[in-house]
DNA sequence: CTGAAAGCGCTAACAA
DNA sequence: TTGTTAGCGCTTTCAG
């Protein structure tokens, strides 16, 4: 058991006969080596089996990583918000401050402002992008213009499969929607169920998935099972309330409820007010709202990810990628699913 | 926003008009330094809002801490076996090589040799021990001497908490148990509860507290209920099926069955050979045999926290108080339990 | 008790 | 295209 110490980039040169700096350039490529030379340090490096000691790369490096995100707007607390404290933590996290994120945000009801989004991103010139899927059609066009400017990209939450973005962090949304509906319904006497949705002025329809992953559930296990959905305005309790409540006295025998997007505390203040103990509702997301609506017994369960985490995740491995300067061993991170209840809410956090 | 270049260790020496070795000195209470000077440099500190850069730290500390781990045996596969597995890629994250890991391991049915071991780590002379609780007297001996030999200590899954050990982390068994029997039991039409034990040698039961939970949820919610305790052998599958078969012609009636242990995978022949549409089963801790049974349907949730990640969790945060010769910005460290069942097993992993 | 100085392994700017 | 070298911020040894 001899000094189990590593190689360090000055074995490499001197095997290979050639100086530190040129070592250097060939692990990441930053080019400028004959072919010849390179050929001989990668022999070198890989006798040696030698990888760079990121501590002492981190420390000598004075360059500096921008991330620009490019994320929905999103009013405090909301599932965009708590996501961008995810990304600004990782930020933070790093203690070498080599990295920093920039924020640009754009109205999901609204593909000119996406466009204007992206053009900021574009001005901005950043060592790259996190983003997220709303109108892929103009963010195909975008990913094709990062692409030719050399600036890559990863996707948080939701992507784009057949794109070359280098990380992705998230939960697979179907299988979100499969589950939770097995929550809404198993072990229950189940009679019709109550889709909520928001009202919206675009067609954009971010949780398509999770509404189909829901449906299938129940065509598979309960196919006599109708669903009926009510729309509700995002903006207007009062209003909201009252459309539940008009729904209900039209429906009085739906017991199950479900929302597919990250705002079942919408539905707060209705339930509050018309408590049944035979009702079930199910969530999504892991918003402090929907919590604390767990918390208060007015809904049963919540299928979450660490919203936070996967944020943080997102850009702490991108920045990983930029700074190592390749692709990371992993490209695709599968967040776990979790089944949030009453009793299991305590330790709940990033 | 000038260069938000932090403060280094330069500008306090020279803002306190002493060297550099000086500061560190204090930095890191070596001793060895006037109170006088002690002093300034502490202000010079508090006026830069200075804190090291563990960064360069890591990189010219040739330091090596060893983190002695004082767990029970346990087979391949078993919790203790991936709490273990834990530990050592804590210590293999550690690119500067500056921790390093050493089991020792007892039985949990001899004293002696929980004495034996405790002995080991002792000779060993470790930079910290990293343990559990089995033999609470025991421990309590054992902490004394690490105390008067200035060794510092962290819990992992249990804590005794009156000791001033350095770091905890672990989830609440009587909560895990209070959760696994809702689980059992909620929205179902409840029998009587079978209630699966091991048979052990010694007696020793290091799941009193879970089963204290579940205990406790039963006679709130479930007051009529009984339950029927069966023992199992844990080295004889045989055995243990034809117990189980026994007890279940005894009482057919029963159709809930739990394990406050983490082996509830020694029921899955029993359950195999027997299906029971009616039958639930939950069980405890995230061991790949468990999940198994999950992803089978013998096994309807299972309760756990990350237990890897746990195990990783106590060694990197319990290293990085070493290495910072300080306690940790926060001591007990409670996991999320998760509540995992057949539809979000998917992305389950450390 | 305190100061000075030689690294830790790598980066990046400059020279050759 | 390649070599050289001055740091990055801290630790640690050796003098004083």
């Amino acid at each position: 058991m001899g000094d189990k110490t590593n190689p360090t980039i000055f074995d490499v040169a001197r095997l290979a006969g050639v100086a530190r700096g040129t070592v250097d350039r060939v692990v990441y490529n930053r080019g400028g080596v004959s072919e010849k030379t390179a050929g001989k340090v990668r022999d070198a490096i890989a006798k040696l089996g030698y990888s760079a000691n990121p501590v002492a790369a981190r420390l000598a490096s004075k360059k500096r990583y921008t991330i620009a995100c490019l994320i929905p707007e999103a009013g405090p607390g909301d599932y965009w918000d708590v996501v961008k404290d995810g990304f600004f933590q990782a930020a933070e996290a790093d203690r070498s401050h080599s990295v920093s994120v920039s924020l640009h945000r754009f109205d999901t009801d609204s593909l000119e402002s996406y466009r204007e989004a992206c053009r900021e991103v574009l001005e901005s010139r950043p060592s790259g992008v996190v983003m997220n899927v709303v109108f892929e059609d103009e963010l195909r066009l975008f990913t094709a213009e990062l692409l030719k400017q050399g600036i890559p990209y990863a996707f948080v939450d939701r992507k784009v499969d057949d794109l070359p973005y280098t990380v992705y962090c998230g939960a697979d949304p179907w299988d979100a929607g499969y589950l939770g509906a097995y929550l809404l319904t198993h072990r229950q006497q189940v009679g019709d169920i109550a889709f909520v949705r928001i009202r919206r002025k675009s067609p954009a329809d971010p949780n398509k998935l999770r509404r189909d992953g829901f449906m299938r559930y129940l065509r598979d296990h309960l196919p006599g099972c109708r669903v009926s959905t009510v729309f509700i305005p995002p903006e207007n309790p009062d209003e909201a309330l009252n459309i539940l409540e008009d729904f209900c006295r039209k429906h009085p025998e739906i017991k199950h409820f479900t929302m597919a997007n990250s705002r079942v505390h919408l539905m707060v203040p209705f339930l509050r007010m018309h408590p049944d103990p035979e009702r079930s509702v199910v969530g999504y997301d892991d918003l402090q709202r929907n919590l604390d609506a767990v918390r208060e017994g007015l809904v049963e369960y919540l299928v979450t990810r660490r919203s936070p985490m996967q944020a943080y995740n997102v850009v702490s491995l991108f920045a990983e990628s930029l700074i190592a300067g390749k692709a990371p061993q992993r490209r695709d991170h599968y967040m776990h699913m979790d089944i949030l209840g009453r009793l299991n809410l305590k330790d709940y956090e990033l």
